[in-house]
DNA sequence: TTGTACGCGTTATCAC
DNA sequence: GTGATAACGCGTACAA
């Protein structure tokens, strides 16, 4: 393996001349700069980066932490992340907060915080523990995505992503309501902090709106996952009086909800409609296609990605956060 | 940052001592330990990884390639292995083959091959290409995922993890004849070695077995999506006659076929029966629900981890690795 | 514009 | 069993 020396010995240059012509080509006359390229060539010369890493104290590593990778949502977040981060010239690994049990902070065990160039948080279920953590951490370069407006307010605006899972959970309740549902129950997981959840919120606020009171609420203490979803249906069913509608606060649990009704010979949306929020791939592929609320989960990782590098790079204050609004899309599960 | 010498001072030792408790603590007198021990807590100190990583030259991190995260059956994949590599201390990476138009050396040219303490190869799209990277790099410690006995014969056995596709694809194939289907028509994506595609070589020699003509075989030029599953199933139904089952190598084209004959009205299983491979959740999810093949995802990314472990740590011949069998899974699509 | 020399924080190799 | 010291390969003052 070719070092810096073997280079500058074959160009003819020093040591520091090469250096230059890594990092700052401009600077060099003409034909040194040749000459350097010419050994890099000859010698397929690659700098090695645990010395620069060392050197610069900067691994160019941007650690994502997400909820769950297998969780359709989740893997698209992070998919989008990691292509941006690329692009960038950062490599990405991943933490999964299912790891730890929900824990942020045994997360850098093995790896030490500031061994990451940056951290990219997507951990909506526990904001309150994301922001403390955000907070516990100022001088790191970091960028967290919020689903409620009580931190995107409230936090550095230069490192702070939003999108309106409130506003979202209002539209699709709302055209739930518009099309003659009065007895909606609502399923979703337990979060941490449940008086702040903001699409429980946008959910209660919209029933409140309409003089509604909702069938039920069942939160479990458990992972999203399709399981949850039948599970969740399940409790709805055993309460003896059949609901309007199902309001779901995730895809991937209202799928598992459909596949419940569908053991129990409960047609949507003719017995009982059913909407959700995510809009994942999936929600137009199954069975009847899922109501939901769309994410714009790509603008939000890129526009994360570029806040990010901006902290990053020591120019915090080029970029804001931003709010992004997500759209119902209206499909057979409400038909 | 408090730094090796900060906690050599403070315990009163030097460097060396302190550097010999953090690799081999057991080879220092008990009261030298626990000074350094205090030392390292009250000063909160952190090996710094740049340094080490320059000194031993190993980064702890592993690659994993993989074809694309969005799809459920690599996410799944990736998901373990890298939990896996978190239990012996490695973190990962992760490199998707999507993002590089199919070309593997492409991918490492930000980072280059040497920083990674090993790789794990998960693109079974191009198994000729795959092998061929890794004869390439063959002092690098590198596992692969095999699809085919070709090349699970044919390589080294301790780097080589092998699931027997062609024998799953027989399995479903065989149970969807023995249901009465002699028109069938199989569905998958084109692959490069289209000659040794394992699960179309299974469907070929199966439908030989029992003298049958297959319906048609489609294998676009597409990534594997819902969307090409749709779109397969559309260019079947062009045909004219209708085959009595579909054969789909992916659970995941499988379900976007699904989708398509629902739209022409086409009911499964009644009027055509439909099977698949993998086992993604979805499988279970759909409606109706799939009849499919189980691959151990779980058990073969763990014994990856330990073979690349295994090479990484230098005592490559403790490990060799194993085929792993295919289960049919029989549910409401051939029903 | 280019070269020299030093430092980054760790581990490994020696003497002792 | 412990301490001093030389690498590891790169970036960067500072001198020329």
């Amino acid at each position: 393996m070719a070092v810096i020396k073997d280079v500058a010995k074959l160009a003819g240059v020093s040591v520091g001349t090469v250096s230059k012509y890594l990092n700052t080509p401009e600077l060099l006359r003409e034909d040194k700069r040749e000459a350097v390229e010419d050994a890099i060539q000859k010698l397929n010369y690659r700098p090695n980066l645990f010395a620069r890493n060392l050197r610069v104290q900067d691994s160019k590593t941007i650690a994502v932490i997400a909820q769950e990778i297998r969780n359709p949502f989740h893997a698209a977040l992070f998919n989008t992340i990691r292509k941006e981060a690329m692009k960038y010239n950062y490599s990405v690994v991943l933490y999964s907060i299912n790891d730890v049990n929900g824990n942020i902070d045994t997360l850098f065990e093995s790896l030490p915080l500031h061994y990451f160039s940056g951290l990219v948080l997507c951990y909506f279920h526990d904001m309150e523990q994301s922001i403390a953590f955000a907070k516990r951490h100022d001088k790191v370069p970091m960028v967290i995505m919020s689903n409620s407006d009580r931190y995107f307010n409230e936090y550095d605006s230069a490192k702070i992503i939003h999108a309106d899972f409130t506003l979202g959970i209002e539209k699709v309740c709302e055209y739930l309501i518009s099309r003659g549902n009065k007895n909606i129950a609502y399923i979703g997981c337990k979060t941490k902090d449940t008086a702040h959840e903001p699409k429980l919120k946008g959910f209660l606020m919209t029933m409140e709106k309409y003089g509604l009171k909702p069938h039920s609420i069942t939160r479990l203490e458990k992972e999203y996952t399709m399981e949850t979803g039948y599970e969740s249906a399940g409790q709805i069913l055993k309460c003896g009086t059949l609901p309007d509608a199902i309001l779901s606060d995730t895809d991937i649990m209202a799928v598992g909800a459909l596949n419940c009704l569908r053991d129990h010979n409960i047609k949507v949306p003719d017995d009982l409609m059913l909407a959700s929020c995510d809009n994942i791939e999936f929600a137009r592929y199954c069975c009847p296609r899922l109501t939901t609320v769309n994410v714009p989960i790509e603008a939000m990782s890129i526009k994360a990605v570029e806040l990010l590098v901006a902290q990053m790079e020591d120019k915090p204050h080029l970029s804001t956060g931003t709010s992004f609004e997500l759209e119902l899309i209206i499909r057979e599960s409400t038909k």
